[in-house]
DNA sequence: TTGTACGCGTTATCAA
DNA sequence: TTGATAACGCGTACAA
């Protein structure tokens, strides 16, 4: 059974059977169209009547040949799946689309391979630009093969990375945490929070080191401590990774007051796993994310967490991309700034 | 500053560049590159040095110009955020990305206008086939006229809808839910329940319709009733309407055994606001969602939910494209089934 | 204002 | 096995 009609011969429409029907050169009707110079009236209704009647839909494949531009960007995740990402990927695409941009989206599963070759797909489609996140930009130590190909690759068409490199020259859009995590062990250091642990992660991801970095330095500055045993951060940043480091820290014997997670997926993951344990949460221990994923909202209690403005965050990215196609000078690097969102895993109801 | 390269005048390496370091005829260089015929091993291994050498990139724009064929597919959801699209875009993509195609994905909001103008961006771009999720063809009623629209879509490029819609000959995978829900239903019934609120939809969705009369005729045949003020169908599918509907509920006085949400964002909307308002499940009352999203197994207690086999769902969608593309012979419809997933929400520990 | 002709970078059809 | 040469469908100088 055939149920796709292209079998039949719809040979599909070209400017030249609208030039023949609307009695017009092909570049009447090209002008007309793209409105890119002044045609008579008579000749432009009887253009657009004949677009009518044909159901004319020009190729851009061909326009794209000739003008060297395709109106299409790329983006590359490493999974889609991720909140965190398909939050951003939302927005982006309605901005990109709202201006005559189409996207196309590819998941790396953040494997270099992946992403080579993914990036070999998009620039030989000739996409306007691509937005590189995760995998080897996230890498720790970074990888110099890495970004020499994005270099390489940042040749051809306009690169936006979504993480801080160095020694590179790609511009890039990264977050500046140090701000709300200050402001969250403050908060933690308010609700009578003495000790804490840090959940999640892996080593080879600099956003661990980033983030542990400015948690111990932050609690430090607010009295308040971590022990090695409570650092279970190489465990991953996903949902069972939470509970796998939740279960690894209950069994420490020792307690601390708080548990900081890498990001709102382990913390989903770990609440899920205290509980199932007995743990009241925030009166037996506090608990806090990162990012603002949906996952921080919708579980009980709902997780204090540093949230990204995601509209905003697209926006950005957007406005970046804009200027790397159309050729226009943009900052090496841009900052974004999350903003603590207190929740009830770290509000007691009685202090 | 300029960070893109693009500013030095790069251009693009073409098979003519090819033909003329390696010594030979761009034809010959087309035909090692596509494998379409037979070549020398000496010129054959020219051409694989300059393209080496030059770090040439086939122009697919050109190629698809002369093969009318992109290696691009199309995917329209109403909101990649959801995880119930993500789960599908990811698994589809992995598949078509290894099989050499890249996808467009745009977001609808499940606008009628969006879905238009999507699907044009999409085949003015002559992609090899499109995945249409969702908005027109999950309304209830089904619009005429905007099915009418996907058929002259279709007329030009392959059309995959996923959901049932009667009166078109456009291929369509759909869930068949009726073992799923007869399942849940005997299982509710097996764990005491004998009245039933069913919760979230809407009123102009084809979803909420099908999913209430499986649930009302499952749900009789094991002698449960529900009543007419635990309706509260009307309020949506995100997590937020099920908080409202869940409060809403909360407010008949008398409360049902079980509360059947029409999805798991909607269950977990809801348990959310149970809970705050001291109920406890499973113990005082039941909770079921459907389609076995990511929020179903993150929440505590988890939700027993109707869940989707994810990574075969996107393997059925890809064959079902490719046969598209292909015009291969393909059934009408192509069924799925949901299988029942019991978790913490209505497992009793002491029946 | 309008039309002609060429270029965009491939594939595909012919001869040779 | 090869190499001209003609599509593919559109944008765009250039000329009229």
């Amino acid at each position: 059974m055939r149920n796709h009609a292209a079998g039949s011969p719809h040979k599909a429409v070209t400017i030249y059977d609208i030039s023949r029907l609307a009695g017009v050169s092909p570049a009447t009707v090209s002008r007309v169209l793209s409105g890119s110079a002044r045609v008579s009236e008579a000749k432009r209704k009887a253009v657009l009547q004949a677009v009518q009647d044909s159901g004319f839909l020009p190729n851009a494949l061909a326009q794209s040949l000739a003008s060297s531009r395709t109106h299409t960007i790329g983006f590359l995740v490493p999974d889609i799946k991720n909140p965190y990402f398909s939050s951003i990927y939302y927005h982006v695409e309605i901005l990109a689309s709202q201006n005559g941009y189409a996207v196309l989206l590819a998941n790396s599963r953040g494997a270099f391979e992946n992403e080579s070759r993914i990036l070999q797909a998009l620039t030989g489609r000739r996409v306007d630009a691509i937005v590189f996140m995760g995998g080897r930009i996230d890498a720790f130590p970074c990888s110099a093969a890495g970004i020499a190909e994005l270099e390489k690759f940042n040749r051809m068409v306009p690169l936006l990375l979504t993480s801080r490199v160095e020694g590179t020259s790609i511009p890039q859009l990264c977050s500046r945490e140090d701000g709300a995590v200050l402001a969250l062990m403050r908060h933690l250091s308010e609700q009578g929070c003495r000790t804490f642990a840090i959940l999640g992660g892996a080593e080879d991801v600099s956003v661990l080191h980033r983030r542990r970095a400015l948690m111990l330095a932050c609690g430090c500055r607010f009295g308040m401590v971590t022990q090695p045993k409570w650092a279970l951060t190489d465990t991953g940043f996903s949902i069972e990774s939470g509970r796998q480091a939740a279960a690894q820290l209950l069994q420490c014997g020792e307690l601390p007051d708080a548990v900081c997670c890498i990001n709102d997926m382990v913390a989903a993951g770990a609440l899920q796993q205290l509980r199932s344990d007995g743990l009241q949460i925030p009166q037996d221990l506090l608990l806090t994310g990162f990012d603002g994923e949906v996952f921080s909202e919708v579980v009980d209690p709902g997780i204090t967490t540093a949230a990204f403005d995601y509209p905003d965050f697209a926006q950005r990215i957007f406005d970046l991309l804009m200027r790397g196609i159309h050729q226009e000078p943009c900052a090496p690097v841009t900052e974004l700034y999350p903003h603590l969102t207190i929740r009830g895993s770290t509000r007691r109801e009685a202090p």
